[in-house]
Order: C-alpha cells, then structure tokens, then sequence
DNA sequence: ACCTGAACACCGTTCAAGT
DNA sequence: ACCTGAACACCGTTCAAGT
C-alpha cells in the first residue's frame, strides 16, 4: 500500500510544480525510482492517478471552504485564495472530467456544502454563487482579464450581488 | 491558400464532430487526403491550426453576443445557447490558452463588447456578468450540476442579480 | 511548389520473462 | 509479489529525397 501513496505523493508533486500536462506514466515512474510498467502493478492506470489527485484536491479544497469565517464574502475570498494558491490542483479537479465512479461517494456533495450553507439552501442562489466563483477564478487562471484588471474590485462587484453587502 | 483552408476547415470539421481531443496532425492530414508532414508546408504547426480556430470561433461568437436582443436576460440566453450548440468550439476558446500572438488584434475586445454594452460600461460589472455565463456555462459543460438540476432557473436568479429584472 | 517515407523523441499500456 | 525490456499503437515534428 505505500509503494501506491508514493506514487501518488509523486504525482501530486508533478503536478503541483510543472503542471498537469507534465504527469506522464514514464516521469511518473522516473519520480518514483522505477520503471513505467512497474506502475501497473500498484495502479489500474493513468485514471486511476488522476482520479485519486482528483479526490485529494476535492477534500483539501472543501476543508478550506468549510473553515471560511461565515458570510459570502468570505467564501469567496477562501475559494480563490484557494484555487490561486493550488493552481493545478484547481485545474485537475476542474478541467478533468470527474472521475465519479473512481471517487468516495459523497465527496463532491461535500465541496458543495459551505455554498449551499451560506446562502441558506437556497439551490439556484447556491449554484450561481459557485458559477460566479468558478467564473472569476477559471478566467483569472486562464488569464482571461486584462493584466491591469483590478479584480478585487470585481469579486466584491460579484459577490454584493449575491447578497454580501450585509455581511 | 487553398490548402490551407482546405486544412482549417478539416481540423474544424474533426473538433466539431469528434472533439478537441480527436485534432492529431496525423488524422488531420488523413482528413485532408495526404501525409502528415505535408501540412507542415501550410501550416507552422498544430499551434497555428488551433490558432486559427480560436479566432473562427471567437468571431462566430461575438456576432451571436451582437444580434442578441438587448437587455442582460438575453445576452445571457445567446451566451448559453451558443455554447451548448458549439461545446467543442467554446472549448477550443476557453479551456485552451489563447495564442494572443496568433490572433487579429481586436478579436478578444470585440468578443467584450457586448457584455460592456449590456452593462452600461461598467467594467466590473461586466467582469463579473461574464464570469458567472462563463461559470454557468463550463459548468454545465463539464457535467457538474446534478442531471435534474433546473438550470433555466439557476440562470434567471444569476441574470437578476445583475440587473436582468427590469430586462 | 508540393508531397513522401523514414526517423526522432515522446505518449499509455501490455506482456512474457526474470527475481 | 514486484520489477524489467521489448513491443504495440499512438503523438508532433524534421528532413532528405523525390516530382
């Protein structure tokens, strides 16, 4: 089992500093001290690598929104503090397509919670809180806006419109 | 210049149909009827072809954002339906880093503009109207929302946040 | 001017063979 | 039980050679 969680750990770290598209099954096993093939004895494949990066970034993700001060504003201030500071985490969780039946079940339920929770369950307020925030992040990251853009100007223009002027 | 349009709107033809993951120079050559390296003398590589995508798309797109009917409410409804009916093509523009040097000038503040109109001028209302459309849209795109969600609604309660009431 | 086969340095993955 | 080299079917790209 933990010739698997070095592998892992390796992943996470490739990914973390050279980026997504640098995580190859060959440096994979380079990282590891191994050869390629060896990796399938401990892993199903690629996917399977993914998806567990996937799940780690979902936890470490909801663990930051879970521990946002109350209040819309805040929330949206610890997810694209969150997404900024783990750049390629964000992006494995987000422009991968989800990996559902390699995930524990509940997972992605869980990141959706803080969200739901502070807009007092409200579901259609809850998802377009998350697409303004998935939004913003996903341009920022993509570098979408102007470099001069003054975007905290425009997360509180964003989120005041989401009710967070009162809080 | 022939052969080079010849190849563009193969490589469009392969994205639209088979996805942004089906665009191999191999295959795209096999579409065109000749041998890979025989692109390489129309075209710089497969940077370029995706350039050229980029700015197809993009073009289409603003001039769907600019016959919209006027108000928030409807920019909104041409954002969405223009990417449900293109995903390949907003994907081309939106999950892959734009080739900025490859581009006409003008391309991206035009494909703004709407937005900005829609807004008054507003920049950071602007900003955030994109982002949640964006938000919404990759979202929903990348098979995020629950398949039961109403995400007619979601976007009503996104629209009227930003003024779309009065629309 | 345009096209080709062969090649290079890469992918993910499988499999027979070794320990 | 774990690891390996060789191989397969792919990538994008270059280049000498042909017409």
């Amino acid at each position: 089992m933990s010739r698997k969680d070095d592998i892992l750990d390796a992943a996470e770290r490739i990914v973390a500093t050279e980026g997504l598209d640098a995580l190859a099954m060959r440096r994979l096993a380079d990282e590891v001290g191994v050869k390629a093939p060896s990796l399938y004895k401990h892993v199903r494949g690629k996917d399977e690598v993914i998806a567990a990066l996937q799940e780690r970034a979902l936890r470490d993700f909801t663990a930051a929104l879970a521990s946002a001060p109350p209040g819309v504003r805040s929330l949206g201030a610890a997810y694209r503090s969150w997404a900024l500071a783990h750049p390629a985490a964000y992006a494995v969780v987000t422009r991968v397509p989800l990996q559902r039946d390699l995930l524990t079940p509940g997972v992605e339920e869980a990141a959706a919670a803080p969200v739901l929770a502070v807009v007092g369950g409200h579901q259609e307020r809850a998802r377009a809180l998350w697409a303004i925030a998935h939004g913003l992040v996903d341009l920022e990251l993509a570098d979408r806006f102007p470099k001069d853009a003054d975007l905290d100007a425009t997360w509180e223009v964003a989120v005041s419109a989401f009710g967070g002027v009162e809080t």
